[in-house]
DNA sequence: CGGAAAGACTAAAGCGCATTAGCGCTTGGC
DNA sequence: GCCAAGCGCTAATGCGCTTTAGTCTTTCCG
């Protein structure tokens, strides 16, 4: 027999203990001037006494916000349960959101359309008081809806918005130096004489993929590299591995493999491990974001080594920034260091030998963009 | 400039515009009595036409519930952004969640303790309607709390609890067949030949971590294996790749190595790797979660497959049937399917030969639970 | 010593919705 | 032909909190 739930105390059930009124309850418990210290300490204590909290709901429809904030992730599935990026960066807003007593309204959907409903929906139902946006796309359409509806947001990994003299931009920026990252990786190999690097990239309607793709052509250029190139996928094991394959079936394959995360890169080295190429004598590997994955697998995936969890806590900080009243702005997180591990070294003398694969049919001509 | 935020209109307005009272307009858009049906039509147009979402303060306060449930995630920080499980798991509840207009209040935090007073602020707050409760432990401390607060929950792979007759449990359950697959599991391993089998679990406390080693001393047992144990880990893929090597060290190591998770198995797999040791020539390995992971390594993971996505879902029909006024009960997950890989094969007639590891000093003696 | 100002507190209204009581009208049964 | 019942709707109340507008008392200053 389930027992009957204890009631909860309100703020008259104070008052009353206090023998005071609600209103001087209120005063007291939040700071405000209208009680002496002697009433405000009895109410306080009271309070402590009969465990009150706030109900969450009163304090919102009274014209407090909803103490909560909302992230939305819009993948599709089978890319999803997979980087461990997300839940690094969600518990790293979490610190910061646990400080101000705020909730974290979590959503995952299917695609971009389901994301845009779900903060017409938050706004219209007054769920959250903003929300942090992540994955900026090319041509994005979420800081203009945001902005029209008036949602504080925080875009996650977008570089500083371009605005007219005079405007303030409609969301905020969290940066991420994709650019810079790249410039890293491509110098690290570089300097290890890989003349020939090949860009295994995520989803092309990303803008960081963009910036990456931008990024390796425009460093090729500085160094003199004519044999760079991207290709881009979903993000998933299996055109990461198709992606690898195709590539180094190429008549004069890389020398060097850049993956834009840690799953396309450990289905990458299980391609080389396959084939019977050794990592890094043959090949050098590298994992855009580092993870306990590209720390598990052998040899280990050499990789810039960002503190995602400080990352989200930033990006948090940047939304409650938002929340106090601040304009919005751009913060630019630092650059991340680049680790090198076992994945990478010098580049081979000759070029690696792709042997056919185990029991596969001839692949088709690689195809790059 | 930030345009000013549209309003968003309330009964009210709706009420105005169709030239009803409030309460015409509550009842039409809750489908009560209490309206004809032209009024209700017209009522409802308006209410379309105007982008009406009752605001969700507002309804919690008028005794409504919170329309949201919550999940706490508490692991430390280290083992968090690992496995694919949770966020498979997050996406499987936001399917049924999102049928049924219900928010995810998601938390990660430190420890068990913190995650009992998150519970408590959210009951104090009216903040959820209901919780979802992940990773059970021995002793677990959360049904009787939750019990006793009242608040719906659902332990999500909790075997049924032991009540008396006639009391009904304080929580819903929702069981996954832990010792099942690790019959499965060692059923699959023993027939490849294996007669020495060691699991690296899991954390101690999670009582599924106790379910899987009890099980392994059952089958070992019921199958005449003297020479089948555990060891347990705290998930990281460090103490995974320790505990293989300690266990690799071993004077007559083990020919097969089940893994409580897909990190722990990688770590493993890289340390045969590293070492030298062919798999699954030399040496098997099951992972017990699928995942990406588990597929892109190369030997592809051996593990049992199962719909994580579909077992969220459950988790969260559970705890609507509950919302629903519905008893606490228990569900079972179906027993999921074995899918052999790379990772496993027939075991070696002779015994793997463990290399002396390459940086590494002496190994103490293979401790075991 | 009178009046203004400041301080401590209370009363009351309002946030947006659900719900209950109640009002006026139409029907139906006898 | 009258009363009861039912329908369609409105008015009013309450959920728990914040906030504004007071009220009453004390203090300070000219």
């Amino acid at each position: 027999m389930r027992r009957t739930p204890a009631r909860r105390p309100t703020m008259k059930d104070i008052a009353l203990r206090a023998g005071v009124s609600e209103s001087a309850v209120s005063f007291a418990l939040n700071d405000r001037p209208g009680v002496s210290p002697v009433t405000r300490d009895r109410i306080r204590r009271v309070a402590e006494q009969l465990g009150w909290q706030p109900r969450a709901a009163a304090r919102a429809l009274s014209g407090e916000g909803s103490a909560t904030v909302g992230l939305v992730l819009a993948r599709p599935a089978r890319t999803l349960g997979v980087e461990s990026f997300f839940l690094q960066l969600v518990s790293g807003i979490q610190e910061e959101l646990a400080e101000r007593k705020l909730g974290l309204l979590f959503q995952v959907v299917e695609g971009l359309d389901a994301e845009c409903a779900t903060y017409r929906r938050w706004w219209a139902e007054h769920r959250v008081d903003g929300v942090l946006v992540v994955d900026p796309r090319q041509d994005d359409p979420r800081p203009d809806l945001l902005g029209g509806l008036g949602l504080p947001a925080v875009m996650i990994g977008a570089p500083a918005p371009e605005v007219a003299d005079g405007e303030s931009p409609a969301v905020s920026t969290l940066g991420a130096d994709d650019a810079g990252i790249m410039a890293a990786l491509v110098g690290h190999l570089h300097a290890l004489g890989h003349r020939r690097i090949t860009h295994i990239a995520g989803l092309p309607e990303f803008a960081h993929t963009q910036r990456r793709i931008a990024s390796l052509r425009a460093e090729a250029a500085r160094l003199g590299l004519t044999e760079a190139a991207s290709v881009t996928t979903d993000y998933s094991d299996s055109e990461g591995a198709a992606a690898t394959r195709r590539v180094l079936d190429h008549r004069r394959p890389p020398t060097a493999l850049i993956y834009d995360n840690d799953v396309l890169a450990v289905a990458g080295l299980a391609v080389a491990t396959e084939r019977g190429i050794r990592v890094p004598d043959q090949l050098s590997l590298v994992a855009w974001d580092d993870s306990v994955l590209c720390r598990s697998v052998h040899p280990a995936l050499t990789a810039p080594v960002r503190d995602t969890a400080a990352f989200g806590r930033h990006a948090a900080q940047a939304l409650t920034a938002l929340l106090d009243g601040a304009p919005a702005g751009h913060t630019q997180e630092p650059l991340p260091r680049i680790e090198p591990r076992g994945s990478t070294g010098p580049a081979p003398d000759q070029d690696p030998v792709p042997a056919p694969a185990p029991q596969e049919g001839p692949s088709g001509p690689p195809r790059c963009s």
